[in-house]
DNA sequence: ACATATTTAATTGCGCACAAGTTAATATCC
DNA sequence: GGATATTAACTTGTGCGCAATTAAATATGT
């Protein structure tokens, strides 16, 4: 059977091509992101918390598809590095609400130039740039159905 | 300043939309690797090695984009379900020689049916599914450049 | 009101990814 | 041949992702 035709090979999986491309762009942000001290998740939360700060880990969850077994202790480290406050919600105490703190809210400068800088080395015009995050889109949907 | 044109909005992120999607669709093989207690990057590996055994440790990490870091205690993992033997090369000592025993080999047969379930999953027609992974193969290009 | 169920976060454990450094074998240069 | 450089794999340490479990606070039903 050749090649093209076996749905067990490397070259014809579309999973592989996205898992491949995903670590190679994560590697590719973090010489920039080492200058802010982030990881790339944690450039996510602080990109969610730059919009809207006060917001609960779940709220926080829900936006970047992650649970709380991955964001509390990268919200703790966040914490360590005094860029976001893990307080409590007063009328209901199981909730944590997630501040930026001063040092935080100044990170947000610092990170304009990101992704201007990413763009020219991922490459591809305006147009194959917003279908394949489209496609992403379009195959999250399915896969959460 | 519009959420439209914030380059720092989640909303305008292609890789977050990558990476979220590499994200449910690795949770997706789950059930389906389960099965043959495998992970999804043990899956890859068995991949290769179902097209092509008796390859370096090097040449595996060079198709999958992974270096032996990640791939030294993964190869271990597979020796101890007794699917790969990591033999050495008689004329150099240093490299790894990659072999698969006869249970590792007889998985593939196990493995047939996933690519089409995972096609159910994912959704998309053929022409999508070609698009997203030629996008995705572009920007790795670019990146590894 | 009290028992039960639900919800929010935290915890535990495993397997990646990967940077950085180490070790051992081979190749190269003089 | 012997010193030096290179190469292949391994090791160590950090930070995810995520399944599964737990703990504590709140909601619900009677």
């Amino acid at each position: 059977m050749s090649q093209k035709m076996d749905p067990l090979a490397l070259e014809n999986q579309v999973c592989f091509a996205m898992y491949s491309a995903t670590n190679a762009l994560i590697r590719a942000y973090r010489p920039l992101l080492d200058q802010l001290s982030l990881t790339y998740p944690q450039y996510l939360v602080m990109m969610v918390l730059w919009k809207e700060s006060g917001i609960s880990v779940k709220t926080l969850g829900e936006k970047l598809h992650l649970d709380s077994g991955t964001l509390t202790p990268l919200l703790k480290r966040l914490e360590t590095k005094a860029l976001v406050i893990r307080d409590r919600n007063k009328d209901d105490e199981r909730v944590r609400v997630l501040h930026l703190t001063e040092a935080g809210k100044a990170l947000h400068q610092q990170a304009k130039g990101i992704p201007e800088l990413m763009r020219c080395k991922v490459g591809g015009d305006a147009e194959q740039l917003r279908q394949l995050k489209q496609l992403c889109e379009n195959a999250l949907m399915n896969l959460k159905d």
